[in-house]
DNA sequence: AGCACGCCGACT
DNA sequence: GTCGGCGTGCTC
């Protein structure tokens, strides 16, 4: 017999293997195996499926191998992973190896010491679940849909609410929990609110664990000595014994989306698949769900469930100004807010600027005839930043190559020049002249990162410890910002969030906007200024209405038939030869021409090219496949990977993207 | 990904 | 004269 391995490297090919006669009644698929594989002596490999000989093609190569050892006697995970990483693969392109690898990737080399089962201590007697909760519970375990997003009000604490709904969902003896956070910080405070409910049973999972402390939640999880994991995004591959029950919180949050290293997927999508799989009920909660979910909801493959009772609605919240920066020409701080962050500044408050871009001013442009210098290099617009000797430079963002600012306009030789955006080192120096020279306004944003990471840890922690009156950032320093005093957060630059080619650019403004607003105490207050206050994200933001936003949002998604009405594949094609470039883009619609027929809605954008695209050296385009459904879109991803490639031409070809360009 | 083979610079 | 840089090539 042979047995057909899958080993976690970066190929889209399997391998046979032969079986001694010792293990073959043992084998079975799922079971990792030790075998030798190219120059390694023992490679750790999943069995897909075990085959009599006749069955496996085996031209092409001289030798079998045989299988040394198997690694378990049953396999690791109750549900078929094996399916799921054959799902993972085909929905995200990365080898389905590296998918298996994900699930299989921290289980031990050899079997683990049983661990001594410390007697569970007795709960602490647990409050029933508020009403609501029960019968989202009870809805859930009555049948299909067994998923459902939760809407949690804008000031909801998980720390209270999250342990009375785990351990009504969890009552069953030995059933276990998964709950899933975007950052590893949140886990302390969650674990701390949850080990009284489940004494000694609750585990934590996340990228830092030192290796003992890995294995033994690995082992906790897997052998059902914990009740409950609480993890990053890896959790979601995880082993248990018993899944029953899983919580996504911040279910909108990109982290979740795995996009920088192999194997590509999104929590979400793998988490509601693999409780499904296990006939187990999933929540995803966030006060702002992603339009995917709220799709979903609406169309109802998820149920929905708002934890925010209007009625129950105590707190208004902060004031929201939408400020149309027409009416403030030339002005960096809109006057009303300048008077609002003077008087905040006066009272004893903090204030947080959020400046579309780092640096000094984004973009500059010929006042005359609207000419705008690009990089001779390589072709973007360059963006302003102040030297270090105070004189202005023009930087090329993905060179990196420095020009000084020109004297007159090559175009038109006009000689005044106006930029516009705001950058945090411009924002910073208006503040600073705006209030008392005893205010101290610190910035955080990427070029401080760059230059020091201890410069921007110490501006940070000025602001959370009360230090600093003004912190002026980028949209990162919104994320999990402590201030003890916060009164005013102001976004200067709201166009800069959604000027972007990114579908999603919308969605993501209104969740920034709602997540200041959140940050605000109730009597905070919150500025937006734009260019363009009739755009749609803005007329749902004084009374803080996500539910109207989404539904909005939903609509237009359909119209433009963008997700979750269509799944996207983006290819993106680039080279030194225009010629080259042209020939794969033709490959590839040849490739993908099967599209549109027999009532398909499928549709091909592009191509898309950066303005000035004509005059460069380096040529690059992308094309976006709207594929009608999920399937399409995983064929068009292979068809995608599968061109010939043609030398000189690079492909970056990604299925359901986040963050364009 | 690993791991080895392969052909060019500074040293026990 | 060797040790070692990482390019590139292969894995049943």
């Amino acid at each position: 017999m042979l047995a057909e391995l899958s080993f976690p490297i970066p190929l889209k090919r399997t391998f046979y293997y032969l079986l001694p006669e010792e293990l073959e009644l043992r084998a079975a698929p799922g079971l990792r195996a030790v075998a030798p594989l190219g120059k390694r002596a023992a490679a750790v490999g999943v069995i897909l499926r075990v085959l009599p000989e006749k069955d496996a093609d085996l031209s092409g190569f001289k030798e079998l191998k045989s299988v040394s050892a198997l690694l378990e006697e049953n396999p690791l995970f109750p549900e078929d992973a094996l399916a799921l990483a054959r799902w993972m693969s085909a929905r995200w392109g990365s080898p389905e190896g590296l998918c298996l690898g994900a699930f299989y990737a921290h289980a031990p080399k050899a079997a683990p010491a049983p661990v001594k089962e410390p007697a569970p201590a007795l709960p602490a007697s647990t409050p029933p679940p508020p009403a609501e909760i029960e019968k989202l519970l009870t809805a859930l375990s009555s049948g299909a849909p067994s998923a459902c997003v939760l809407r949690l009000a804008a000031l909801e604490r998980r720390e209270a609410l999250y342990p009375p709904i785990f351990a009504a969902a969890l009552k069953e003896d030995s059933a276990q929990g998964l709950l899933l956070v975007p950052d590893l910080n949140f886990i302390p405070p969650l674990q701390a609110a949850l080990e009284p409910f489940f004494p000694g049973r609750v585990g934590a999972w996340h990228a830092r664990l030192t290796p003992k402390k890995r294995a033994e939640a690995w082992a906790g999880a897997q052998g059902g000595r914990l009740k409950i994991v609480i993890a990053t995004r890896t959790g979601v591959f995880l082993p248990f014994a018993n899944l029953r029950f899983a919580l996504l919180d911040g279910e909108q949050e990109e982290v979740y989306r795995q996009s920088e290293a192999e194997p590509l997927y999104h929590t979400r999508e793998v988490l509601l698949r693999r409780m499904k799989a296990l006939e187990a009920s999933c929540v995803l909660a966030s006060p702002c769900p992603s339009i995917e979910s709220w799709g979903a909801a609406a169309e109802g493959s998820m149920l929905r469930f708002d934890a925010a009772a209007p009625a129950a609605r105590a707190v208004l919240g902060p004031d929201v100004k939408v400020l149309d920066m027409e009416g403030y020409p030339g002005e960096i701080l809109a006057r009303p807010l300048s008077d609002a962050l003077r008087a905040a500044v006066a009272s004893g408050s903090q204030a947080l600027l959020i400046a579309g871009r780092k640096g000094y001013a984004s973009r500059l442009f010929c006042a005359h005839c609207g000419w705008m210098p690009r990089c001779p290099a390589c072709g973007p617009g360059l963006t302003l930043l102040k030297g270090e000797d105070g004189a202005p430079v023009l930087l090329c963002r993905r060179c990196g190559k420095k020009d000084p600012r020109p004297e007159t306009c090559p175009k038109c030789g006009g000689k005044v020049f106006r930029d516009y955006g705001t950058g945090t080192q411009k924002a910073q120096e208006a503040a600073v002249k705006l209030l008392p020279p005893a205010a101290k306004v610190v910035r955080f944003d990427g070029d401080v990162l760059r230059g020091s990471l201890k410069a921007m840890r110490a501006s940070l922690e000025d602001f959370s410890g009360g230090k600093a009156d003004v912190l002026v950032g980028t949209r990162i320093a919104l994320r999990e910002l402590g201030a003890p005093r916060l009164g005013l957060i102001a976004f200067l630059d709201a166009d800069s969030e959604l000027a972007s080619a990114d579908f999603r650019s919308s969605e993501k403004a209104f969740q920034s906007f709602y997540g200041a607003w959140r940050l605000l105490g109730p009597e905070g207050r919150l500025f937006i200024q734009t260019r363009e206050s009739g755009h749609y994200v803005f007329s749902r933001l004084a009374d803080m209405d996500y539910p109207s936003f989404a539904d909005g949002e939903l609509a237009a998604r359909k119209d433009f038939f963008y997700p979750p009405f269509s799944h996207i594949v983006k290819v993106r094609i680039a080279s030194y030869d225009r010629a080259g470039m042209d020939a794969a883009a033709a490959d590839l619609l040849k490739a993908l021409s099967f599209l549109g027929g027999g009532g398909d809605a499928s549709e091909i954008l592009g191509p898309v090219t950066a303005p000035g695209e004509e005059r460069r050296k380096f040529h690059s385009e992308y094309y976006l496949v709207k594929a009608a459904s999920e399937k399409t879109a995983a064929l068009c991803l292979a068809r995608a990977q599968a061109l010939a490639r043609r030398p000189g031409v690079s492909y970056f070809i990604e299925a359901d993207p986040y963050g364009f360009h």
